[in-house]
DNA sequence: CGCGATCATGAAAGCGCTTACATGAAAGGA
DNA sequence: TCCTTTCATGTAAGCGCTTTCATGATCGCG
């Protein structure tokens, strides 16, 4: 992987500009020629730095991705569906995982420096670093997270969702709830799911704080709400993993689902079809989430758009066994 | 994002040399001039373009990794381990999803060209492929593969659990026996599973091809294997997410798991344990693996090794209820 | 007071490529 | 046949950095 451009035109006999252009296809070359060339491209196994022409061209041809933790399915079907669109449009994809590292800072703008444009989750960067790579003029795309100046934002709709799912378990007749989440403080999707359930509910839903979006922090939320005197008779969850985690906590503590308490995820991750009960959830296009993220970049990097676009894609409710019995069984 | 060392050697009055030797603090430099350029830097904003330094140095600090698709939880730890160790290592690293690429030979060498080495999963890339890049000088780690000279390679140990769960099984009394898997032809760790249980159980199994490692793949193989006249007593499947498939058919076809027939998995992933009845597999080291891979890259790319290594890390057997009923019950 | 050693800095040569511009040859028209 | 086009190719100037080597400036000591 070190033969350069020049041993490539020193044994073709030519200038590496026509190498250049010959593989390039920009610029006339004759036949004859561009046969030459390829031929000792051929014998030489010639393939061009990356570093030189990225150098010479001014651009990276990757895109950056930015993700707190790739645990759980969401973060790796919204990745999967960045780096398809992506790598259709000819460009690399960088990772970059936030979780647990203290220079995030630093990491993000080497990632800067590697990139054309980023992909950024949520609340994966701290706010001051987002203000900095904006006025950095850094080309970012935003996703789960409120509109702001100077980049795109994509997510899945929230609260239509929320209002749907509120009433369906209305409509099982449950009268008293509890959200199971992590900390409700940021402008984020999860808070929209929360103001969502709590606009349809009311005074019948209180919060529960998770800590994190893991199983294990839904598991021992979720086992100390059982356990108190006020049981709640559905839980909605702020997301498919700490709906599993609550599962669990009905089950070691003897509790049916559905029948003694209601449980609900958001996401339609594999394991909520697996689960049994099987998880009533809001199914999020995660795939197309990344699709479009890789779009819209692209968009802002070539410099066909330059007004920040801020879009909401829509959710679809998937009613499965967790939240209640319904007349016909219900399979997905 | 493009102010470059020039301007930050103007506007401190030195040339760029002695901004770099600041920056990088190689050779020396007088407190005074530092400061200068420090706060030069601080004005401009400045952070030295990542493709000039690499160009520069002669290398990318970033790390490449290939997999077919990021779909199931396995290859998502396995990168998330990797992205870490490479992180720490002040590596980026860069991904490519071989699945349903047409150009997978082009893909992989601009990959090439963007990184200093990189981790290929089992048969992410084919083999003639393998054989070019080793010949042209790739730095390369593989997992889940039978061990090639000119690289390294990782596995989690197959025969060996594949033993005792053969013997578990037949413990339970079971005398028949299926094996669920994808297409058997290859040396990869799949292809071990299965040599390893057909070794203990003899002519009391038989293979079954599920085309692909997918939970549908598996419902779709399992439930003809499950209508059949000779329905096995207990069904092995190559890794979890093909068992999750099977379990599914099970339901559907009314047969008690593991009353009827019994299932396991490999690999326990999330979903494993939140099945019902949770799934008895082999748990894999899967982080570790990929931090492993990101290591070993790491020796291969400074040259503190040469010879290329062979590492195999071993599993557990977890048992859960899937493969059936125990004495006391277990819980994990 | 003078000279070699030491320290701080700058000039410039790459690193591998793209591309604007210059040059030369061939071709077409008068 | 000669001049203008047109086409093919080469020359060289970057792109943003690191680093070697050379040059001054300082310093210490005889």
């Amino acid at each position: 992987m070190d033969v350069t451009i020049y041993e490539v035109a020193k044994r073709a006999g030519v200038s590496i500009a026509t190498v250049s252009r010959t593989l390039r296809g920009t610029g006339p070359v004759a036949a004859k020629t561009r046969e030459k060339v390829l031929k000792a491209v051929e014998e030489l196994n010639y393939t061009p730095s990356r570093l030189g022409v990225s150098l010479a061209e001014g651009r990276h041809a990757a895109n950056g991705i930015v993700f707190p933790d790739l645990a759980g399915p969401y973060y790796t079907e919204v990745l999967l569906g960045y780096e398809e669109v992506a790598s259709e449009l000819g460009r690399s994809v960088v990772i970059l995982s936030t979780k647990g590292r203290s220079n995030v800072g630093e990491l993000v703008k080497d990632l800067a420096g590697r990139v054309d444009g980023m992909l950024i989750f949520g609340h994966a960067v701290p706010e001051p670093l987002v203000a900095e790579l904006v006025r950095l003029g850094v080309r970012l795309v935003f996703i789960s997270r409120d509109p702001l100046a100077g980049a795109d934002t994509l997510r899945s709709e929230n609260i239509a969702s929320a209002r749907a799912l509120a009433a369906h378990l209305t409509g099982h007749g449950y009268e008293h709830f509890a959200f199971l989440g992590a900390p409700l403080t940021s402008r984020d999707d999860v808070d929209e799911r929360w103001q969502g359930v709590r606009h349809a509910l009311g005074g019948a839903i209180e919060a529960v704080d998770t800590g994190q979006y893991t199983v294990d922090c839904g598991f021992e939320a979720a086992r100390s709400l059982l356990k108190g005197r006020n049981r709640p008779r559905a839980i909605i969850c702020s997301d498919d993993e700490v709906a599993l985690g609550a599962l669990l906590a009905a089950e070691e503590l003897g509790l049916e689902v559905p029948g003694d308490v209601a449980v609900t995820g958001w996401d339609d991750i594999m394991a909520a079809r697996h689960a049994r009960p099987a998880l009533t959830t809001v199914r999020q296009p995660m795939r197309e989430l990344g699709a479009r993220a890789a779009r819209a970049l692209d968009e802002l990097i070539t410099g066909t758009r330059d007004i920040p676009k801020h879009l909401i894609l829509t959710t679809e409710l998937v009613i499965r066994s967790s939240c209640g019995h319904h007349p016909q069984e219900v399979r997905t």
